[in-house]
DNA sequence: TTTAATAAATAGTAATACTATCATTAAAAA
DNA sequence: TTTTTAATGATAGTATTACTATTTATTAAA
């Protein structure tokens, strides 16, 4: 059995849908290996066109700007975490096992679980660590959150959410702890990476130890 | 007595120190009140050299670059922000108390201890919630950090770090902890503003909720 | 086969992020 | 007082960015 996973992304985030052809497909491949490799200030559409020997106006096609195409790879990989959430959490009737396993998968990204094509999450994950909160820091994040291109963020967010409840139904911060978890995982790994010293960490690298921390934080939290 | 805060900033951070004269008092007053109200991207040297009626290259003078603006701004507020704690825990003997009133300055802004002259704080406080994480997301993080750019923020950490210590000496995380409570301090009350979803504190913009599930974090943590 | 739609290639524009040059003014040193 | 220095101001120029528009080529349906 051959599986491919797709996932359907917010129409608003594109002119042209790149899943639907070979040029699209190649757009989100490459924006995201140029992106982790030069970083979101220097990527530029003439630069992506480049390297995929295409034109500057062949990748307006299908995004309107750089930044419309930073939602939609970030939010992909939200909606990539929240699937990998509900399939490695099937089946399991306990709660805190299901937070714990959460934590753990939101903290290390590796563990390549389903082969998505032309998409490497793992260089993602290391652009929405880096690059992530970029795509709602912005002067239009009202209208774009309007717009539903946060959904999957969200999503991800509320089912956390959903089993912080179900571990602790009287504690009264599920979202916020939530979003904490889920924000911490990727900038305590960031920290560890370029500014050790806000970390406990070291340069380890050690994302047990980040797991570890989590897991404290939240359990902790809601005191179970 | 007239008191007047001056922070002493690293010299790396600017071409010629905007503390010592007029036209660099209002470099740095208007890039706070233009960054404010268009935001990082939108904002050039040359709108704000329209708006302190100078030229461009005479805000070059200043600063290499808008990021090393950026950097200055937000460091001058972790830099006060520091110093606010260290003044307003001052003689305060229990640990705990100290932390409390820690979470509670980082979390909410306002109460204008000190005249800091063209400084508004307020509008500062706004921008390092949704900019501030940009002077650290870059390609050149490493350099940047080496040229000691981001102590102030580093130190901030390392203090209330130490307050967790002091509270709890076995806890393992402290410096994870501080900088848990230093960033959400900020993200959750942009999110309470922009994405409530995100949080448990609505569209309230009640900062008091926000200040009680960080305390509630923070304790459940370090146990005490 | 013609026509209509789709995509690719080329060219062009306004704005950005600078750098360089030179003139003016004001303050400090000789 | 004159001279020197330093800061500012004014002007111009460049490469790159972030687009838009137009034209040309390709393919698909009538």
């Amino acid at each position: 059995m051959e599986l491919s996973l797709k996932i359907k992304m917010n129409e608003k985030l594109f002119l042209r849908n790149p899943e639907e052809s070979e040029l699209g497909r190649k757009i989100i491949q490459h924006s995201i290996i140029l992106i982790h490799k030069i970083g979101l200030e220097a990527f530029t559409f003439k630069k992506l066109a480049k390297e995929i020997s295409t034109t500057e106006a062949g990748i307006y096609r299908y995004f309107e700007n750089k930044h419309r195409l930073l939602i939609y790879i970030v939010e992909w990989y939200w909606s990539w975490q929240e699937y990998r959430l509900i399939f490695q959490t099937n089946n399991i009737k306990n709660a805190e096992t299901r937070l714990k396993k959460a934590i753990r998968l939101i903290s290390t990204p590796i563990e390549d679980d389903v082969t998505t094509s032309h998409i490497n999450e793992n260089l993602l994950y290391e652009i929405v660590m880096s690059e992530g909160a970029k795509s709602f820091l912005t002067k239009h994040v009202t209208e774009d959150n309007k717009a539903k291109l946060f959904k999957p963020y969200k999503d991800l967010c509320a089912r956390i959410a959903g089993i912080i409840l179900e571990c602790n139904p009287k504690y009264k911060y599920p979202n916020s702890l939530s979003i904490t978890v889920i924000e911490m995982a990727h900038s305590q790994n960031y920290y560890a990476k370029h500014l050790p010293s806000l970390t406990d960490f070291g340069n380890s690298k050690d994302e047990s130890k980040i797991v570890s921390y989590l897991e404290d934080l939240v359990f902790s939290s809601i005191k179970v």
